[in-house]
DNA sequence: TTGAAAGCGCTAACAT
DNA sequence: ATGTTAGCGCTTTCAA
């Protein structure tokens, strides 16, 4: 098929390790350089990164895997993820598990085959015993937007509990006290933490939260708008809502607009990431955002830390903030 | 490390082949299956791919190389992909190039180098100078959702020009007869045949379509958006409006809750894409689908067969039909 | 069915 | 700086 470096080799009339210290960037006489470039460019040579692979047992590919690509948080921070590892050299295989722990598992499984040097995990599960395979090797995870209990693993996350919180400061500096949230299913760590924020800023505000202020939807579009409509019936005095993800926030903006409600005449809104969709609401959506290219460049940032060596830095958990976005969708 | 099957072979007393044709599938001595597996559940063994690979030439990773991940239609089509070629034991290197062709030309010598056995590419680039390189090496190319001229690759597309004709139709039967469209960036494939569809559609029903009547935004949310403020102020008479793609979609139905303007009774939409959307729409939205999972799964199907050896079958082009899903955005 | 041995393309020690 | 050599973990003849 391809050349290899004894074609190199025999082409240039050099020793194999000469052709190698090139490819290594190593110090080579300038007459040879030319020479192996020159037989380089003839014989179409390319690495074989697998034989380079074997042999030093590092694939410098690194494991991405994650609940849901059809979410534009996930994708976000894959992307850009992607775009980091790729300029460092790093292959990035995808495994999208559709939320379902049986299928995150064979996925954890897959990746170990293959031989990633390291893994970056969005978890579905709640506990970590198939990734303790991962570290057992030596091979670096990094745990992303969850937490997983009793895993020696890095961890970035975002600060949800402030975020929330941030939001119910928002509506009551406009003096609203009937504040609903809608959040996610409730064993996932981020909806979790999210109504948990959601409910300390309440009390510390001295403000009643009934069951009904709180839905939980199941952070699909559809999901939003049905939230929506149950809170509105549930609770028709709520003054103002929070919708903690991207989804939802698409789908609760569709039911209100449909209601005839008037943002925010009507009903405050705060929603959830994707500022591009925010900026093109009508009125201009206020929203939370998670940094999400911070998540990816502190994720992999850790990743390549580790992979340089590093194993004895005890792990460290990065929490990063969200920001508040105004908008006019408060009042 | 790991173990190898050279510490199977020890523990077991049995000689390597053997180890390897039980890896394989081959048939094994009862007795020594039983021994085999006792011994690689002791010692925790796992095949290494890459030695696996760098013997049969054959990496079984597929590269995937897309414009913008951050795009629902590319990543529903990932993700299904993905998904059927990890079942077949496929690992998929993923690639965003962030629409633009230099990184897109980095990107297919990076899964050059990578050896991936095969490639899916939604090209930004139109043209396959780069692609040739993998068709030389006998490495089989599925073009998604794009054509690329004089490129003798596997092509899935879909009947971009039928699924706006059916937009036409639709409109045209509830009577519509100043109707608009939103597309995109005309050097883009899609952009460009869903314009070519509109046209003809209208020219055959005899219908006027001015050059203001046809705006083109940029296939992201705020283009959208501006791309319907502009369609109306420009051409205020417009009853009907087919937006050719999801995100641009979202813009344009932001826009028309925010401008007063009822839908169906003020003006008639059609949009595309995401259904979920669609149906959380107020009213519900009538949209052209595009068989996202059947893409992927001809797309995959084309390549396996290519990797299975058949390349004397001439390269095909797929065309898949869209849907037209009715809602109550048209009257 | 099984074992012995060669070799895939590269890197890394060692020698020069 | 360069050449020689061994070997990474596996598959695959070839013989038994």
């Amino acid at each position: 098929m391809g050349a290899t470096i004894k074609d190199i080799a025999r082409e240039t009339g050099l020793g194999l390790a000469t052709i190698s210290s090139y490819l290594n960037g190593k110090s080579v006489r300038e007459k040879n350089r030319v020479k192996i470039e020159t037989a380089i460019e003839k014989l179409h040579f390319e690495v074989n990164e697998t034989a380079r692979g074997l042999k030093t047992n590092q694939t410098r590919t690194i494991g991405i895997l994650i609940p849901e690509l059809n979410n534009v948080f996930c994708a976000e921070i894959i992307s850009e993820a992607e775009d980091i590892l790729r300029q460092k050299g790093y292959a990035t295989i995808l495994c999208d598990c559709r939320t379902d722990t049986r299928r995150e598992e064979e996925a954890i499984d897959f990746l170990l085959h293959r031989r990633v040097d390291g893994l970056m995990i969005m978890p579905t599960g709640e506990d970590g015993r198939s990734l303790e395979k991962f570290l057992r090797r030596k091979r670096p995870v990094v745990v992303l937007d969850r937490k997983i209990k009793d895993l020696d693993a890095d961890c970035v996350l975002v600060n949800n509990e402030d975020a929330a919180g941030k939001a119910v400061e928002r509506f009551r500096s406009s003096g609203h006290t009937k504040i609903g949230l809608i959040t996610g299913p409730q064993d996932i760590y981020t909806a979790a933490a999210r109504k948990r924020g959601f409910q300390m800023a309440m009390a510390d505000a001295g403000l009643e939260v009934s069951d009904s202020m709180v839905v939980c939807g199941d952070y699909t579009i559809q999901g939003g708008a049905k939230a929506m409509r149950k809170l509105r019936e549930e609770e028709p005095e709520i003054t103002a809502a929070l919708v903690a993800n991207y989804e939802m926030t698409v789908g609760a903006m569709i039911e209100i607009n449909e209601s005839g409600v008037r943002i925010p005449r009507d009903m405050s809104i705060i929603g959830f990431d994707n500022l591009e969709f925010a900026k093109a609401s009508a009125p201009r959506l206020s929203i939370i955002t998670q940094p999400t290219r911070q998540i990816a460049r502190e994720a992999v940032g850790l990743l390549l830390l580790r992979l340089s060596g590093d194993r004895q830095t005890p792990t460290q958990t990065v929490v990063l903030p969200t920001d508040y976005i105004e908008g006019k969708s408060v009042s």
